[in-house]
DNA sequence: GCACTAGTAGTCAAGTTTGATTACCCTGAA
DNA sequence: TTCAGGGTAATCAAACTTGACTACTAGTGC
């Protein structure tokens, strides 16, 4: 699973009802074009195919406000929350390597409580330690390490990330537990999308993220 | 790009000459179905697009040995050595926060001089400098990092797993330094693929002999 | 001699991703 | 005036990925 889904989600719901170029730009806005596969057709994908499946639902617009194509406003529905609340959930705890996943779910976990949300972190670092524990037991041969010769490289490399992934999940646990941010039911919620007329606070003068790599 | 291609290539390059189920036989020996998309389906359809780019030879065999549906052999073009290659001096290089393609070309690397790999390597980390200093400079708000609630989170990981990967990266090219590992050019080859008829090394406690590649 | 399991080899439909492209409007300069 | 460039909004074909499925053989136990 791409993180897709849950960015498309987590746009729409956090506008009440949004078009694609809206999702599009917000997924912009985030930066999520240089993270996860966060491109146009991607987007209009995800949302065509979620409302085809009762997650969201599809309003046509006449087209309006310039001419253009035949534009469509979506909002999310019972089943698009419990869908994104899954999704966020799981993509919070499970260690599938992908960083794309883990960094939706960050930009989303506010949604959650912050009990919650350590549980589920928590959770994810005894999933890394097991995965650890699992790749290491199985893949050393009895007669040592140079038995893999440069194959033993890619063993290292995984274990690092492994170990890297659970430290700073750790440090993410502590600064939640010593109070950071404003999560689900604590006061007024962190927004993180473009109102419809806002400027884009970074654009004073500054490069557009996207053009540098 | 996901690793498939470079890992079929690779595989039907260390066979000499391979049909699907012997790559996907190695790609599994290696673990390639645990860190990346190497399944069936995506594995045969690598080698048929391979195969009609030229990238592949295809040669139809009769469905002799076991009466079973008929299978394709596949032998490595030129174009297909040169496309590997540069895959490979790719993969070690660029920094695509996509593990998956970093451990394809680890697996690979010794198919290339010790002192390109080094060079490549060092690339690598420079990209991986240039990335993080364009991406802290960006995305640090001028009021201080609270500007950025728990969105900093992102960023942090982000930048955690690049420090991450360059140090690894400069452990890596320290021992490639020190001497480890046999590169091409070094004298008998490490063979990482499965001999038609051999056992599974791990069970023997011994590696098989050289295969000609 | 019959069902069961495991291994060999590959196909297929459905879903997803990519990169290019369309179509429209507005603005400012030549 | 007219036309290039840029923003708005979305579509499309081609490629890729996924997971389930087919078909056939060789043992294995009972």
């Amino acid at each position: 699973m791409s993180a897709i889904r849950l960015l498309v989600l987590g746009a729409v719901r956090q506008h009440g009802r949004a078009h694609g170029y809206q999702v599009r730009n917000d997924l912009e806005y985030w930066g999520a074009h240089e993270w996860s596969n966060a491109k146009p057709g991607s987007i209009y994908h995800a949302l065509k195919q979620m409302a085809k499946q009762g997650l969201l639902l599809a309003h046509e617009i006449a087209p309006s406000t310039a001419g253009g194509p035949p534009r469509t406003e979506y909002e999310i529905t019972e089943a698009g929350t419990g869908e994104y609340l899954t999704l966020l959930r799981h993509y919070l705890t499970a260690y599938d390597q992908k960083p794309d996943v883990l960094t939706a779910a960050l930009g989303f976990m506010v949604d959650l409580d912050r009990e919650e949300v350590l549980e589920l972190l928590e959770e994810r670092v005894r999933a890394i330690e097991e995965w650890r524990k699992g790749v290491t037991e199985y893949y050393t041969p009895e007669e040592g390490p140079e038995q893999l010769g440069h194959i033993g490289e890619i063993m290292n490399f995984w274990v690092t990330s492994a170990d890297t992934g659970a430290q700073w999940t750790r440090g993410l646990i502590e600064r939640i537990r010593g109070g950071a941010y404003v999560f689900s039911g604590e006061g007024d919620p962190f927004v993180g999308v473009l109102a419809d007329d806002d400027e884009n606070p970074y654009a004073t003068g500054k490069s557009h993220p996207g053009d540098a790599h």
